[in-house]
DNA sequence: TTGCTCCTCACGTCACGTGAGGTGGC
DNA sequence: TTGCTCCTCACGTCACGTGAGGTGGC
């Protein structure tokens, strides 16, 4: 016969998981010994190894329970469905081991991979970091909000970018961060940005959405120059409202 | 502002898991509103997702504040040792997943391979069900009891196994199980049995051991004559030790 | 005698889940 | 007004871990 610690150890499980595994009713409790030792016979090896078996595959205790006495078909039913899960499980694993490399690295954990194209396409065009960052930081914000508008908000960001005067216009506003607050090249960045700006009016591409004041609110932190830019824009475009 | 349901929706989490992170103090608290309901910006969508994304990969919420405001350096050599546990879990889960085969199918899961071969033998020589069980349990407590001894002690059982006389022993003992108690070969067949008796004696090849014991005791469960022929086993032995 | 194993409570741990009771926005 | 979201306690859950205090075998 064999002590607790003996059957524990050949299985490969703590002396603690036994006696909780007696406690559960999931391992028949075996005779004493004279002293009131547990002693255990072959079948209580059997029986632990099923046990041991089953929560190694994450099946909790209590489905242990019902699996340990089921007839032979549920149980190989069980046991199917047990293995679909190890496999996903397996699956799981490897997506997190794929998300592990990215968190070092950028912003592809965060963004989908257009926009993190995007991101890179400003780089590339020389635009600074902080309006990169303000950028990242209002797609993380949209992409939160409204999940699915941005494959098509990036199709036009991106189509823009295409465009000169679009390019020159957005190094300026990059540039404009660092402006003072009152720099008279701040409205005649805004009669530029005319064009663009109507796509914003009701029935543009842009409508007046709750998307795009979470941007501009967003934008405000940066700097007071954008800031204001932010509110002659509004003007701006109150105006071409008006005048439509 | 995101809420923290559109937080938590966005990266994944349950809006509890969110406030948990807050009281752990692994997630910043983030301002409120009016209301006093907290109102969540991108800086918390990344550092959601970098939470999310290392307890994933089963990292304790310690280990992660740590790793939150760790050197690059820091954090990538632990990110390392986080990948390097994720591929040993998915080689474990591979293995759970062949364990799993097994638990339906015979004996494969609780006995090594050679003695899995050894019982095959039995029932192909036509040994009956109990007495198969038998040899099972007995090698089920001497691998749990004496491992590293199973090796050498098969070898020899499947060795014996291949002489004639030992397999009509071996059958006649797998018959007495149904024998009555008094019945007059039971003597014979431990006449006959002698050679392999000889094995027990001090110096023998299964030198009288707490495991021999252990199977002796064991085999007694199954039937009077099987009991009796254990106790005239054992005199024989005591009769060729004192001739010795 | 000392060290090791065994025993039975019973509280602790980890990462949240789950009401309980109440308030604010549409 | 109703339903939904938000808030803060605070106890519950799951599978054991970890002493606490005591006994038995070598």
């Amino acid at each position: 016969m064999l002590t607790i610690s003996q059957l524990a150890d050949h299985v490969g499980v703590t002396v603690r998981a036994v006696r909780h595994y007696h406690q559960r009713g999931l391992l028949a409790e075996p005779g004493r010994d004279a002293s009131g030792y547990r002693r255990y016979g072959a079948q209580a090896v059997i029986d632990l190894i099923r046990i041991k078996t089953l929560t190694d595959a994450g099946v909790p205790l209590a489905r242990v329970a019902e699996l340990l006495d089921a007839e032979p078909e549920r149980f190989s039913q069980a046991v199917a469905e047990i293995d679909a899960a190890l496999a996903q499980r397996i699956r799981d694993l490897r997506r997190h081991r794929r998300s592990l490399a990215d968190l070092a690295g950028g912003e592809r954990l965060f963004l989908p991979a257009e926009v993190v194209d995007f991101l890179d396409r400003l780089r590339v065009l020389g635009v600074g970091a902080r309006t990169v960052q303000m950028e990242r930081d209002n797609w993380i914000m949209l992409s939160a909000h409204s999940p699915g508008q941005v494959p098509g908000w990036i199709a036009q960001k991106r189509a823009d970018l295409a465009d000169p005067l679009y390019q020159r216009l957005y190094l300026a506003y990059d540039q404009a961060l660092d402006w003072d607050v009152d720099d008279p090249r701040l409205e005649r960045l805004v009669e530029e940005m005319e064009p663009y700006l109507e796509r914003q009016l009701p029935g543009g591409a842009n409508a007046g959405s709750a998307a795009t004041e979470l941007v501009a609110s967003h934008t405000n932190d940066y700097s007071p120059a954008w800031e204001r830019l932010n509110r002659l824009a509004a003007k701006k475009i109150a105006e071409l409202s008006g005048r439509g």
